[in-house]
DNA sequence: GTCTATACGAAGATAGAC
DNA sequence: GTCTATCTTCGTATAGAC
């Protein structure tokens, strides 16, 4: 099928602009790494690699978007521990040389355009995580400043981690913004050994 | 004096690097705007681009960390409070079209020289917050982890906030961020409305 | 030590065959 | 619709004059 390969291209470079940035990711890597041939990606993507980074931007928020989304009807503190996980398994299975594609991507945009595809991202996650907070226990105010803080640490957390090649500043972040979620949503009790650091999938 | 022109292009770099990311700023543009002649670049910095990014990373860490020496001395509250707006200073003046250099340059590194510079930057900023947090009274243990969390989450937040091209996110996570200072420290009190808000320099 | 002109390479885009 | 070969642009680096 069309979509297939299609398909592939977007997350290859999904990929790529989380490990290299979006400069930083050429199209002969793309090609490369999706295995598709070198015509075929004018062809999907008459835009040209502008159009693929938008669409990989999209595919990298509803990849997170969708992970969201199983969540509902878990509590506060679950929720965030499972968005924390997710981005401690971004770190860890690609040892540090990964992390965020939109934010990747935000800090080097050169459109508008770019920039008002990853803001939207932004905004879906945050409504996304205030929802489910909201639902886990939480004060509806507070949820917001919460899924905006609990976004804001995990992103820049990666960046700490990815630079210094270490967990530590990752876990120090996770950690902290767990208490404050549990003490936020009355104090639903989290295991010892922080569940942050069980890898899903 | 030789040293003038060599430090206007270690900043032109550092402030084109915190807009446009690492592989988006070119040698042209470093030389347009620091106003030097092309010819003294390699001069100066005869390993090229790479010996002056690594420069400009370095003099954007000693930057922060000259701003967090003059904290000393202050409240738990007064040094995250004043951190916290360094960087929306940032955001502000540059009409959300800059972030920080360290972060652009972490999530595009292509060299583990550039990674460990950058790391060095971070560790540098956490232990000395986390030795100002302390001063400030939090507890010692819990300082790490705040000190950890305000840089994660103020590098963040202006990520969100750059994709927004909004402050909402970034002012809902810098007063989510003092109020657990302020609780951790014992509750030193801020003003209503947050002291972060008022612009320096 | 500063400048100009240029060489070299890489990356994105396109044209035309199959 | 898929592929290959090529064109153009741009960015880094260097060489050599002043």
């Amino acid at each position: 099928m069309a979509g297939e390969i299609k398909q592939r291209m977007i997350d290859s470079t999904a990929l790529l602009l989380a490990k290299r940035g979006l400069q930083g990711t050429s199209f002969s890597e793309i090609i490369e790494a999706s295995g598709a041939p070198r015509g075929s990606l004018y062809h999907h993507f008459p835009g040209g690699k502008d159009e693929l980074v938008l669409a990989a931007v999209g595919a990298a928020g509803e990849r997170a978007m969708a992970v969201l989304e199983q969540l509902s009807g878990r509590s506060a503190v679950d929720v965030a521990t499972a968005f924390l996980a997710l981005w401690r398994s971004v770190l860890t299975r690609s040892e540090f040389s990964a992390g965020c594609a939109v934010a990747a991507v935000t800090v080097a945009a050169d459109s508008n355009e770019l920039l008002d595809r990853a803001g939207g991202v932004f905004r879906g996650w945050r409504h996304s995580l205030s929802d489910l907070l909201t639902a886990g226990g939480v004060d509806e105010r507070r949820a917001q400043a919460l899924a905006a803080s609990l976004i804001a640490a995990g992103e820049g957390a990666v960046v700490l981690s990815r630079a210094e090649r270490s967990l530590e500043p990752f876990d120090l972040v996770a950690n902290e913004q767990l208490a404050v979620i549990e003490a936020a949503s009355g104090g639903h009790p989290r295991h010892h050994d922080d569940p942050t650091r069980s890898d899903p999938a």
